[in-house]
RNA sequence: GGGCGAAUAGCUCAGUUGGUUAGAGCGCCUGCCUUACACGCAGGAUGUCGGGGGUUCGAGUCCCUCUUCGCCCA
């Protein structure tokens, strides 16, 4: 047998310091070397399986804090459930991010003074595709940096066959259940991409622009008018009636009678809409049916004309039943260039009343910020009511939770107004839309929507045309949670891994995507395609502002690796979440953000170092061989501490999934997910109990004992320090790894990362007499070292306590002489009475008293008002609790239990009020 | 304009169905380079829980109202 001596820091395998980069390139690469990360859905039947799909970058996108946030949140809760037995999959992929990508690529071809147009359709695609697999899909690797445990060998792409096979199915499906249809309305049409957007592309931004009240006189009578409130002065071209409410009084004269238009000298009816907003403007609108969605839809009830005076570019110009509207002089101006020039003409007619600031909010194009022009055009949409109604059913029926519980009502209420959805883009870069026609012009074949390419027309085997629209990215986003596991096949995959469990993303895309995969999960594969949905925070400055490339306020993943290592991100990110809360962070002093990971790595390093030197490479014994009475009172605490961890770090992140598998109970509904309570239960045992007590208790008993206990000793501080790494690795997956891999007790060849997540080996407080001791032993020393601190003892000197005890607690505590003095550098000894005299008094719980002499240094007056403070304080309270004990209502209507309680805690109240009292006495004396 | 949320220590936040003397991390103050760790150890200070009203034996927690801030939707 080794002694202690021969296992010194000498031997100690461990650097001094730990190497973050080396560390983690290791073992990510052992890892995947082993599969680790790989699910099987051969083994999704003996073993529940447990699924994230990752919400998909952008193939071109560029890692940054969001993406920190969002997959540390995967991660954590994925390789803590594969710790946990079941058979966990985290599906990785990219989105090919149709406008966005596209958009990329217009804009290196612009530096060469190029346009796709000058490519060509075809051409323009190669060469997209082209740069996405060149450069496309390096967020995977900057994923792997952080530590995602992801399945790299399922990666999957919105754009691959595969998933372009879902994406037919899906559309085929909805047009022959009758949901997708082509319509012809205004829509969001951003005229610098050159293609419509759903409502949800289209971003509202609040803006102080002008209200302009334009004066339309009446054909009939030159010399009335009446007056329109426009913020688009420029589509006056296009007006085809004034509209005012029937009930508003001041213009029933006028209903039926014609205006002018100024400039263009068309005459337009003055007609009566309840749409028309008595209280707005001047209580008449301008009716622009082409250029507007609301007017057109007063447009269609009114059976008006509508003609379009600016084109897909944003150029004013006749055209479509648009003829002599647009004078030459206007004609080909840009909207903007137009609206100034119109006004101009306007005030030149005396037609311009008055222009007035007016704070409205302004669609934008999420993707390049251009001000959305409404466009009438033809375009595929879906009809989502009945899609709404099951995505609605599964979370009122909870089978669906969403956390932060509030984010539910929000989801709800966009559910029950949703409006048909646009999923047609005028782009090159995406599915293009499953639809063929036959041109000619003889032949009667209605459009034609397949599953499979068609070339040749069915009637009349000419050559068929293919719509020229792609679908909206989100179209293949949507289908992610099956279309990723091989669906419409019956795949294994599909079979073993879907429904899923959790989505965690962050709530700006709760309508974008979240809701419409609830809606197609559900319509399609009846069932939500995850039980939770977890919407994290925005990553933010110090002033809140959300971190943007534009704003230059961001902050680089990969440096914060570089700097302070993957787990030490993944600890702030993790350690800092309350639920659904922001994560404020300071790009300007990374310092204060990460340094908090680091220096919780560095002492879980230096807890390894130094424990696993003093554990040795000597087998150990299973702790389950020791018999109970061959702990130490610190051995059964530090047991205890760590069941009471594991409970908490249960209690935390758990339940993963619904108790009956399929529906929420009320109690169960808003439990989980509380990472940072997690990460703290974690940290409090390893550092504030395993290091800060147990392992300073331990170390005279290392140095100083031999044979059998420094046995148990051994065993029981391997127990716990695995049980501690175990606890961590979900967050620290990398410096866990390293370090458990040192412990005797790892076989050789497993890797934490599969390891079974510890189970508390006794129930909920349960604590035994022995662990009591150890706090008791606690107590005493914090008491001791608070005096010491007082009388500013010098720090290495030793100090008389004396340990004042009931006689119930002699024996217990006097177990506990060495361990006390040791950690308080006191020579402790055991009295059945308080002596008195010059000393400094303490009273600790259960009775038990402290008595530090400190001869010639203790001040007396500074010894009573201690005491005096004390008891005050507690009288206070103490009147308080026997008030509301004497209150009949309170001990009538209060939990018996509680009553209880209370009653309990003001005798001990009073008992340490007497015992105060008599101290105050002996002062006195 | 409609809806939702937040306001707790200097900062960022916990505080789950109302029930101990309201907590954590960071920061701050004091003393320590004690042979695992100064990226550390020990000891300390800090809150009329945004204002006002109500329900209750009991309110940080529930209701009303005001103020300020944020988010979503039109």
């Amino acid at each position: 047998m080794l002694s202690w001596a021969m296992t010194a820091p000498d031997s100690n395998p461990l650097p001094t310091t730990y190497d973050a980069a080396s560390t983690e390139s290791t073992w990510y690469a052992r890892w995947t070397e082993h599969g680790v990360f790989t699910a099987n859905a051969g083994q999704a039947a003996a073993r529940e399986p447990f699924v994230i799909v990752m919400p998909p970058p952008n193939v071109t996108a560029v890692l940054h804090m969001g993406h920190g946030l969002n997959n540390t949140v995967q991660d954590v809760l994925i390789r803590w459930r594969r710790m946990a037995g079941d058979e966990a999959l985290w599906l990785p992929g990219t989105d090919h991010a149709g406008i966005a990508t596209q958009n990329v690529v217009e804009k290196q071809l612009a530096a060469q003074g190029q346009t796709r147009f000058d490519l060509g359709r075809d051409p323009f695609v190669a060469k997209v595709a082209e740069f996405v697999e060149h450069t496309g899909g390096e967020i995977l690797n900057q994923l792997k940096a952080i530590g995602s445990s992801a399945d790299w060998s399922r990666t999957a792409y919105t754009f691959s066959p595969a998933l372009s096979k879902s994406v037919r199915e899906a559309f085929v499906r909805l047009h022959e259940d009758g949901l997708v249809y082509k319509g012809h309305r205004v829509i969001h049409w951003c005229p610098r991409c050159g293609t419509s957007l759903s409502d949800e592309e289209a971003e509202f931004t609040d803006t102080t622009g002008k209200l302009y009240h334009l004066k339309y006189t009446l054909a009939d009578d030159p010399t009335r008018s009446i007056t329109v409130a426009t913020t688009r002065p420029e589509t006056m071209l296009g007006d085809v009636a004034v509209a005012v409410n029937p009930e508003d009084d001041r213009y029933l004269a006028i209903i039926g009678k014609e205006v002018v238009l100024p400039i263009n000298g068309v005459r337009i009816p003055i007609i009566a809409d309840s749409y028309t907003d008595a209280a707005f403007g001047t209580g008449a609108v301008k009716i622009t049916p082409a250029h507007d969605a609301n007017d057109f839809e007063v447009g269609k009830r009114h059976g008006l004309a509508m003609p379009v005076v600016i084109d897909a570019e944003g150029i004013v110009r006749e055209v479509e039943d648009a003829a002599g509207r647009v004078p030459t002089a206007l004609s080909g101006l840009d909207r903007a260039e137009a609206r100034t020039a119109i006004v101009a003409m306007l005030e030149a007619a005396g037609a311009l009343v008055k222009v007035e600031p007016h704070a409205h909010a302004v669609r934008h194009c999420y993707r390049c910020d251009t001000v959305v022009e409404p466009r009438l055009s033809d375009q595929w949409f879906v009809r989502m009511r009945p899609l709404a109604e099951k995505a609605l059913d599964v979370l009122r029926g909870g089978q669906l939770r969403i956390l932060p519980d509030r984010w539910e009502a929000v989801y709800v209420n966009w559910l029950e107004g949703i409006r048909d959805w646009n999923i047609s883009r005028q782009i090159w870069w995406g599915h293009r839309v499953p639809v063929w026609y036959c041109d000619t012009p003889a032949c009667s074949q209605a459009p034609i929507v397949s599953r499979t390419d068609v070339t040749t027309c069915p009637s009349c085997h000419a050559p068929v045309r293919q719509d020229a629209d792609v679908l909206d990215t989100w179209f293949s986003s949507w289908l992610w949670p099956f279309s990723t596991l091989g669906w419409p096949d019956e795949t294994p995959d599909v079979r073993a891994f879907y429904p899923g469990d959790v989505l965690v993303t962050a709530p700006e895309i709760l309508f974008f995507w979240v809701s419409r995969m609830v809606m197609s999960g559900c319509w399609f594969l009846d069932k939500t395609p995850f039980h939770t949905v977890y919407l994290h925070g925005t990553v933010r400055d110090m002033e809140h502002r959300k971190m943007s490339k534009s704003l230059g306020n961001g902050i680089d993943p990969l440096d914060v690796v570089r700097l302070y290592g993957a787990d030490a991100l993944r600890w702030t990110m993790t350690a800092g979440l309350g639920l659904g809360v922001d994560v404020m962070l300071d790009p300007t002093d990374l310092e204060k953000s990460f340094a908090p990971g680091r220096n919780f790595c560095t002492k879980l390093w230096n807890i390894g170092r130094f424990l696993l030197s003093r554990v040795g490479t000597e087998p150990l014994q299973p702790l389950s061989s020791i018999a109970p009475e061959r702990f130490t009172a610190a051995d059964q605490w530090i047991l205890d501490r760590l069941d009471q961890a594991i409970l908490d770090c249960d209690a935390a992140l758990g339940p993963a999934r619904p108790a009956n598998g399929h529906t929420w109970t009320e109690a169960e509904r808003g439990r989980g997910l509380r990472l940072s309570e997690y990460a703290e239960a974690a940290r409090r045992f390893v550092w504030n109990e395993l290091a800060d007590w147990y392992l300073e208790a331990l170390k005279p008993r290392l140095y100083a004992t031999e044979g059998e206990d420094r046995e148990v000793a051994r065993t029981v501080l391997a127990h716990a320090f695995d049980g501690a790494l175990r606890l961590l690795q979900p967050v620290v997956p990398f410096i866990t790894e390293a370090l458990w891999q040192q412990l005797p007790t790892t076989p050789p060849g497993a890797f934490l990362a599969q390891a079974a997540w510890p189970v508390a080996r006794r129930g909920e407080g349960a604590a035994s007499a022995e662990a009591q001791a150890f706090e008791y032993a606690r107590d005493a020393v914090q008491a001791i070292r608070s005096v010491r601190s007082e009388y500013n003892v010098n720090p290495g000197a030793w100090v008389d306590a004396m340990l004042v005890a009931p006689n119930g607690l002699v024996a217990l505590l006097d177990a506990q002489r060495d361990t006390i003095g040791s950690l308080a550098r006191a020579r402790v000894t055991m009295a059945s009475e308080n002596p008195g005299g010059a000393s400094a008094q303490l009273l600790l719980r259960d009775g038990v008293e402290l008595v530090v002499p400190l001869a010639g240094m203790v001040d007396l007056e500074k010894e009573k008002q201690r005491v005096q403070v004390e008891l005050t304080q507690l009288e206070t309270q103490l009147t308080a609790l026997d008030g509301r004990l004497a209150n009949e209502k309170f001990v009538a209507k209060a939990p018996p239990a509680l009553v209880e309680a209370e009653r309990a805690k003001a005798e001990e109240w009073r008992a340490r009020c007497a015992l105060m009292r008599t101290k105050l006495g002996a002062f006195n004396a």
